[in-house]
This record gives C-alpha cells, structure tokens and sequence, in this order.
DNA sequence: GCCGTTTTCGGCCCGACTGTTTTCAGTCG
C-alpha cells in the first residue's frame, strides 16, 4: 500500500474520528498525519523497513504503527473496527451543506437518522426543528440541500467521466463486432461536468454487441438491457449508455446522440426548412406534397460522416465542443467557426497547486509531469496565507518555494517554471501579501475565497480594488466558484471586464459554474475588449494533467482566438507579457 | 493523537457567516 492510499484511510478515519464526537484534536492529528504522508518525497517502504518513521513530524506512536500495519499487511484493524461502528449513511450526510459532524451526530442519537433519505423524512415532519440548536431555517435549509445534493449527485468532473469512458470503449473496441466507435453526448461536446456516459457503436450484430456491454468488467448493475440500447451502473457510480446502430445510420446516430438537445432541435429546424427531415435514423429528403405519415419513405441523403451532414444542410462543420445552439448555427452558415484552441497549443499553464498548499504533487513532480507533456513552461501559484484551510503559504514559506523554484529552473534548460503565488482577495479589496512580496513574484493570482454572500456591488468592488493593483497579473476563478460547488458569488462581469481591459489583467474562464451561458456570454465580451485570457480547466491538481496527457482538446466553446489566451503564447512571449 | 516543554499535561491554525441564541456553537473555506 502506498502513502497517498495510506493518507486516504486517514483522513477517512478523521472524519469517522468527527462523527463519533471525539476529541477533534485526535481528528486532526489524523488529517495531519495524512498531509505529511502525502507530502512525503521519499520512499515510504524504506522507512519503514528502517524504522525511520519518526523522523516524520506529526507522526507518533500510534500512527507510526498503523502506517507499519498499512504497508505490511495492506489493512489496518483498527480502520475497520471504526467503519464498522460507523452507519454507513451518515457519511453521506456530510455531502448536505450546513450538515458537519456536530449536528449529525445530534440527528443521529436524537432522531435515529442514519442517512439522508431519513433526514428528508425527518424534516417534513418537523421533527429536526424541535432539536436545541436548530430551528425552522435550518429544516428548510436541509430540505433545500438535499434537493439539490439529488440534481448533483449524480454529476461528475470532466476528467473523471474522460476515464470511465475511456475504460470502456478500450473493452468494446477489442470486441470483433464493433466496426466503428465513439464517445458521444455531454462529454464528447466537452463540458465540465458530466451526468451520464453516452456511447455510440456500428455493428452488424447489435445484440452480441450489446450481451457483451452488460457484462463488462466493472458493471454494478444492468438498468436496462435491449437489442440496440443498454445502459448500466458501474463501480465508478457512472452509468453509461450504449447505442448500437447499424455503420450506415452511424454518422446519423453519433450526431444526434452527441446533442445538445438544443443544437438538435435546430438542426433539425434548419433540415425542415430547407425540406429536409433530420433524425438519430438519417437525413432524409422530403417529397414536396408528403405527409409525416410517408416520411419513411423519404429518400435517404447519404452522409459518411458528420461533416457530411453538416455539409448537406449547408454548414461548415461544426465540432462537437460547440454544439449548444448558442450562435454555433449561424457563425457555420456563415463559414465562421473558429479554430478551437487544441492540445498542441497549450504552452504552459498557470494556477497550480502543489503540496506545499492543497495540491497533491511535490513541485519536482509537476514540474517533471508538465515538462513530460510538452509544455514549455509551468507556473505554480498556491494559496496564500489567509487560506488557511489550504494550508496557505506565508511570507517565509513563499520566500523558500521562490528559492526552490530558482534552483529548478537553474537545473532544467529547456523548461521554466514561474513563481507565482494564488493571492487572496481579502473582504475589502486589500490582497493577502504587502506589494514587497508580491513584486518578488513573476506572476500573481487573486482569487476570491472568503465572505462569499457579500452582495454584487460589493464583491464587484472588492476584486476591482484587488485588480488595480499593479502586481496582480490575472484574476481567478473570475466568474464565480468552482466546479461542482453549487453557487457562483455574485459580482457584475461587466465591470469585471471593463476594468481587466483597463489594467490589463488577464481573467480566468472555464474554471466556473454550472452556468454555462453564463461564462459564453462573458468569453464573447472579453474577446470583444482585448482582455486575454487564461484557460483553466479545474487545473489546480496533477490529475488535470493526466486528462491533457491523452490530448484532449482543452478549450471548449472556442470563440476565443488562440491569440486572447495566454495558455498558448511561447516561452519568450510569455516572458515579455510577464515582464510588462 | 502529537508535541514540547511550563519535564508529565495542556494546547493544538484563522475569520466570517449563519442561525440560533441573548453570547455562542457549528460550519465553511
């Protein structure tokens, strides 16, 4: 067993620790534990075989012999006892916001709730207000979290979706039957987070194709098993669906099964209007004077591919990342579509942690990894010192990873890292480090992190202050929160461009919401101002990286030119607009 | 559960926000 699975058990035993109302001290001894495991550059095996495991602070006795029990023998007594003490659901109501350890374990002893489903049970029949320390908002609150959780509970990141998908296409490719395959739905158009798999398949023999499917290594349960179409629950908690269409309704099948719905329905306007019919089945050409009724026997257009079908209804090609029926339509009438900013052109990236804050991975090892992939240059930029929960960095532990960083880039020729650092923009506008120590930095990030209900004039005016400063490079996170965090913060974009157009601060995008027509408003708008931006597909963690490493086309509603993000610009070009 | 002494137990990372209180506990980042 290796220390970030050893680190992974330990921090589940802090939140067991937490559930059980002890000491949170020993909780945190746990989570600390944990951190200094995953921080740990060396080789876990060794000192352990050396009896060395001392020499790691913030590991003792009893830790030190769990870590000895976890490498040798791969389980840890002790971690199971306490599972099994655990109901398993109340794990599960951690995930409900305004829900930690305290106030379950009341509803626990209290009420008997042992999962979620009892606590929406409990708080319709007001039950949960009559508890000291809760109240009518509260019931109402849960109620409202728990609906939400239901929406999102089945939503996974991109990267996540990216490998489940992968898995399984690499199993039915090997399948003799399979003549062409593809990734379809939501995550072949690139979204961030993805609900449901959704694969299409040619074959001549769908129903072997599909005995197959269902039986795949990983498979947990089989909701739905038919001759063309299957779908099923993996281990992964994704389910996937599988298509499987004759290779001449393929193209057909592929388009319509990657959607949006919203493109579909106007392409399929867009067939109707020029005498056409689109389905999943075909394009079909509609004798003037027939009826629906007849439509079967409307004479098939033959398209091989997508392109094809584009083609027939006098479109350029419209790639798959931009089908949202948000102007796509009309920019491929036009011949406007734009090139999407791919693989080959990301040059670098910024906004990284490492583990020196929350990150996972050593700078040594980013560094390695980026490099490994071909970028020219990396920028690592972790939290500052008012982030405590992430183990922010002070001034002399910024000063030390900036000296790191040199000795790096002395040692490597080809490659360069940038110091930068995530600066937090604190309640009034004023940024987390003195200009001293930013000006020491070749780059900085000033994010937002704290006091998120402000209202939007002040939030607004708050990252305006932050942005004016002259260190600031680029503004973080610019429309909201993170990924599959429920409420974006409310700050007026348009006064958020204006001044990055004024100051010349670069915003980050595709690091966002739910809103998706939210941020493709604002990309348009920062387009139209100059202001450049930077591309971060949720990036704070080494594994972005293993989803780039498969060439993945990062950019996703493209209407941004290559030249507006700053991801793409060479080496010495980003020098000199880090230099400005 | 760890650590550092105040040498054998008491402190352990901060600050805002919320909803519950009537001075604070719990959650979150």
């Amino acid at each position: 067993m290796d220390k970030s699975e050893i680190a992974d058990i330990f921090e589940e035993i802090a939140v067991l620790l937490e559930l059980k109302g002890e000491n949170p001290f020993k909780a945190r001894a746990y989570v600390n534990g944990a951190r200094v495991l995953g921080n740990y550059e060396g080789d876990l095996g060794k000192l352990v075989a050396e009896d060395r495991l001392e020499e790691l602070p913030g590991i003792g006795e009893a830790l030190h012999q769990k870590i000895v029990e976890l490498v040798k023998t791969g389980h840890l007594k002790y971690y199971e006892e306490l599972r099994a003490s655990v109901p398993e659901g109340l794990l599960g109501l951690l995930d409900v916001p305004s829900l930690g350890p305290k106030k379950i374990k009341a509803l626990h002893e209290k009420l008997g709730v042992t999962s979620v489903a009892d606590l929406e049970k409990a708080c319709r029949e007001h039950r949960v207000r009559e508890l000291a320390g809760f109240g009518a908002k509260t019931e109402e609150k849960l109620l409202a979290g728990i609906a939400q959780g239901r929406e999102y509970a089945s939503m996974h990141r991109y990267a996540e979706a990216w490998a489940q998908a992968e898995e399984i296409r690499e199993a039915l490719r090997g399948h003799e039957a399979v003549i062409q395959l593809s990734v379809a739905g939501s995550l072949r158009r690139g979204r961030e987070v993805i609900r449901d798999l959704d694969l299409v398949a040619s074959s001549r023999e769908p129903k072997e194709v599909m005995d197959y499917f269902v039986k795949l290594p990983g498979v947990k349960q089989v909701t739905n098993h038919g001759t063309t179409k299957s779908s099923a629950l993996f281990e992964s908690g994704m389910s996937a669906d599988l298509r499987v269409v004759s290779d001449k309704e393929y193209p057909y099948a592929l388009h319509h099964f990657t959607g949006s719905k919203e493109h579909n329905v106007a392409m399929r306007q867009r067939a109707i209007a020029r005498g056409k019919k689109l389905s999943e089945w075909g394009l079909f050409e509609i004798a003037p004077g027939k009826k629906d009724a007849e439509e079967k026997e409307g004479r098939l257009v033959p398209c091989r591919t997508e392109e094809e079908i584009f083609s027939a209804l006098g479109l350029q090609y419209i790639p798959p990342e931009l089908r949202e029926n948000l102007g796509e339509i009309e920019a491929a009438e036009k011949g406007e579509i734009p090139r999407l900013v791919e693989w080959p052109q990301l040059r670098g990236t910024f906004h990284c942690h490492t583990n020196w804050s929350d990150g996972r991975n050593t700078l040594a090892e980013m560094a390695g990894e980026a490099r490994e992939l071909g970028l020219d240059y990396l920028g690592i930029a972790d939290h500052s010192k008012s982030s405590f929960q992430a183990n922010g960095l002070n001034e002399e532990r910024l000063a030390e990873q900036i000296g790191m960083i040199a000795t790096l880039n002395s040692q490597v020729k080809d490659f360069h890292v940038f110091a930068g650092s995530e600066v937090d923009i604190l309640k009034d506008g004023r940024l987390d480090f003195s200009d001293d120590v930013l000006k020491k930095l070749d780059y900085v990030v000033a994010s937002v992190h704290n006091a998120m209900s402000q209202d939007e004039e002040e939030m607004t005016a708050r990252v305006i202050r932050a942005m004016e400063n002259e260190y600031v490079t680029m503004l973080g996170h610019a429309t909201g929160r993170l990924l599959l965090e429920r409420e974006p913060y409310k700050i007026n974009m348009e006064k958020i461009i204006d001044c990055a157009a004024r100051t010349g601060t670069w915003i980050e995008l595709n690091c966002s919401t739910w809103r998706m027509d939210m941020d493709w408003r604002w990309w348009h708008r920062a387009r139209d101002k100059g202001v450049k931006c930077a591309i971060n597909p949720d990036a704070h963690r080494i594994a972005q990286f293993a989803m780039l490493r498969h060439g993945v086309t990062i950019a996703r509603k493209g209407w941004l030119r290559r030249e507006d993000v700053v991801n793409t610009l060479s080496l010495a070009a980003m020098k000199r607009e880090l230099a400005r």
